[in-house]
DNA sequence: CCATTTGTCATAGTAATACTATCATTAATA
DNA sequence: TATTAATGATAGTATTACTATGACAAATGG
């Protein structure tokens, strides 16, 4: 793909949109490379700042507080996976096979594009994996859910949701089969690098692992 | 049930072992109470040794810091649920069965005991629901897996896998599928009480739904 | 029964976090 | 050229996450 992609994430989420200035894309792009350095916890404004060499107040101009800043980036990730999801699916009628891309799409590191404003996508990948759950894990969910802001993992859930559907019209469970996939695939990635004990991945067939699982899984369960 | 049970966490979580005084069983039983409250996040120490009307130092003198704390309650929760497991499973020789009891008691609230002294399960398994994940998706995890601090969630991930196994001992992912049956039972009941458009829970069958899926899910994937 | 240890309280203090506010300067725009 | 918007520089506050110390009370051990 050689063109350039973005989306208009959710307003409700920034104070002031990043994509609107330069120093709102490094604030974006350091973000990821910071939170998938330090882990979320240990991550925050001032450090941000200090990499991008701007002041912290500059950072809250953007963002209200961490937390938005991974739902901002999360959003981008949700959105660009849907894009994908649809466009790897185009041309392609096969149902099991459609299924099939899905599985490998949320089980392989993002394309990395030609853009170069483009965000680290390995980095991407890891920050969705390992600080995806806490974006909603949260007590306000409620709250903010009405903001809209899970809209993105919403609407990647229901396209998947729809290809199950289109595969097996007789499942009962689609939207939860899809979000099961989007988790585990998240978990199972994680476990099987940091406590591989919890799964069946071993040194030699890490690679690739969480992927045969779910594939197994899937059409196991669609019959 | 009517007898007590109890378990000896690993030493390493605590500094002071809670069970070894009055105090020390107040801060536990208080922030099951405190964190179900306010969410991991907003819970601190001094807002719990204000609830049990002690110093900030007596807590600090029991526990490193609240994830260390989250860890016990965890490992508390995870040890009981293995026991669980046992306990229900002694008599039952049908293989089938076996596995819907445990995805029974993946799924329903925790039995109360009568022990006077008991932690509140009903707020127990809410905190496993929505704060379990923040436990095992830090920066630190390798250094902390290594102090053992997740043995009893390996423990009871294998003693499951080992009934899967059991049930079908060709099927190649028991652990993997483990693991996925007990994230999955926590997303699946935080998304139909707090996102619903993420599962195929409704109003009329929010209650059992994750039941009825993972088990349904279950049985197929093990033909 | 006295000496010692242990546990807790009370208090204090530090460094970092998570912001908020203000004013000056610079850049963009009308 | 005047106005507006964006940022920098600086300061400050409340909260968090601890650490340290000395006093006191209860339990324990010889």
């Amino acid at each position: 793909m050689d063109f350039q992609v973005s989306f208009k994430v959710n307003d409700k989420i920034y104070l002031k949109d990043p994509e609107s200035s330069e120093i709102g894309k490094q604030i974006v792009k350091n973000a990821i490379d910071l939170i998938d350095n330090l882990g979320f916890e240990q991550f925050n404004f001032k450090k941000l700042a200090m990499e991008i060499n701007c002041t912290e107040a500059t950072v809250y101009r953007y963002f209200e507080n961490k937390h938005r800043l991974l739902l901002y980036i999360l959003n981008w990730y949700w959105c660009y996976m849907e894009f994908l999801v649809m466009f790897k699916l185009q041309n392609i009628t096969d149902k099991k096979e459609r299924l099939k891309l899905v599985v490998d799409l949320l089980t392989h590191e993002l394309p990395e594009s030609s853009g170069q404003f483009d965000y680290n996508k390995k980095l991407l990948n890891q920050i969705v994996i390992t600080e995806s759950s806490k974006a909603f894990l949260v007590k306000d969910v409620c709250e903010i859910n009405k903001e809209e802001v899970f809209k993105p993992y919403k609407d990647l859930c229901s396209t998947i949701a729809d290809i199950i559907a289109a595969y097996n019209p007789d499942y009962a469970y689609p939207r939860s089969l899809s979000t099961t996939l989007i988790e585990t695939s998240h978990h199972q990635e994680y476990f099987s690098v940091n406590l591989p004990k919890l799964t069946d991945a071993t040194e030699t067939n890490r690679d690739g692992f969480t992927s045969l699982f779910l594939e197994d899984l899937l059409f196991k369960v669609l019959k």
